[in-house]
DNA sequence: TAGGATCCTACACGCCCGTTTAGTCCGGTG
DNA sequence: CACCGGACTAAACGGGCGTGTAGGATCCTA
């Protein structure tokens, strides 16, 4: 019946339809969804990965992957941030991006790294933008990179979680309208923040006796 | 043995165990480790609660009103988001600040039921906030008061599956790492954004044409 | 001390899951 | 033709889980 030559056509079928279940229904959704997702079995799984773990890591590899180039094209503007917000607008990053949330909040080590490598990414296109004035420098870049990292992926994976997408279509709207949501609030928060003065910030750099690596703006 | 008057103590006292493992392992952790934290059988948990649901909402009724009263005493300061510093700060809250994080990120109707209440419940005092002008006024006070949630909940819980704390005090360094490492960002993001210019959120503001509401901002 | 209610345990049932295994189908090759 | 190897399935295995149940231990009451 399937064709398949030497199943690679087979292996990259399950893989997508393992990233489609998992970004969907959460790393833990069982092997026969995705087995029903690929049209075939279970035991046909695991006999091409390996085991449940095996098929993991193939997904991972190969949507960290897509991500890792899709934005070495993409990287130009200004927020690292709100890089996520230009994947979510191309339609077919939509299951990627949905996995990575799933993955992110799983945990793990395959998690840990990926939003390490996030960071040291993000601290390069925030240096640029440091450099060409449309982002302001800050006391501790690495510390502030992490922290909007990790507020845009937690934020993504807390929405999954509270809105449950059953299939491709409501997973990409509620991608959407997730980021319709956030959108005016992030952009006020991200251009003026929301405390009129500086009494909070000055008290705890006092209190703290300024940033520990005490880096200098950027340097590029 | 044991001499539980009317089985009230064993009640609570199971019902703390609970707290303490599903805010350490997940909401998923098995019935069995709950017992045996709280030194009984399973059997037995199932007896007093009916379920596994039936404890998972006698913990959800208990953390939520305890948190509930905590905040209407402590509701004072400024910022509704950074009330979850406040919390972690007490250790007696450490427990029940892990077990929202993990009910939120098992999703569900409870979760968004206390996200909308916290969402509420911040709205006030981020009204008073305004008028005291500590705050600047939003084009959309419930959709900034609800992103500040949000991002904030869905970052610890975030931070919790990615350090996946084995034992008590493992989770409360964990949590006061955790704030001590957002601290300096979060703090300077919200006295003064990052973005250095205007640009884009004017642009944003142009391109949907002002908020849905158009509230305007305060009125205590 | 007898009896009964209550707290609790030990055990078994049934389900779901990942994984294993035996077997089937089928195209290619001598 | 026989044969072989790979793709695939169906069924079963074993473990972990929530849950129901029968029975034992303990304590209050009369």
């Amino acid at each position: 019946m399937r064709v398949g030559r030497a199943d690679l056509n087979t292996r990259s079928r399950v893989r997508e339809a393992a990233i489609a279940v998992f970004g969907q229904q959460g790393l833990d959704a069982p092997l026969r969804a995705v087995a029903a997702e690929a049209g075939l079995t279970a035991g046909r799984i695991v006999q091409l990965f390996g085991s449940k773990d095996g098929l993991r890591r193939a997904c991972d590899d190969h949507v960290f992957g897509v991500i890792r180039t899709a934005k070495r094209d993409t990287m130009v503007s200004s927020a690292g941030a709100t890089m996520i917000s230009r994947f979510a607008m191309l339609d077919e990053f939509v299951p990627y991006l949905a996995y990575v949330a799933r993955s992110v909040q799983a945990g793990g080590e395959h998690a840990r790294e990926f939003i390490d490598h996030m960071v040291e990414d993000a601290l390069d296109y925030m240096a640029d933008a440091v450099a060409a004035g449309t982002v302001l420098p800050s006391r501790d870049e690495r510390a502030r990179v992490r922290y909007l990292t990790e507020i845009s992926l937690g934020h993504l994976a807390l929405r999954l979680s509270l809105d449950a997408p059953q299939d491709a279509e409501e997973l990409a709207s509620c991608l959407r309208t997730h980021l319709d949501a956030m959108a005016l609030p992030a952009l006020e928060l991200y251009t003026q923040g929301f405390l009129s003065d500086r009494r909070m910030l000055d008290s705890y750099l006092l209190y703290v006796g300024d940033p520990p690596g005490q880096e200098q703006a950027a340097s590029a």
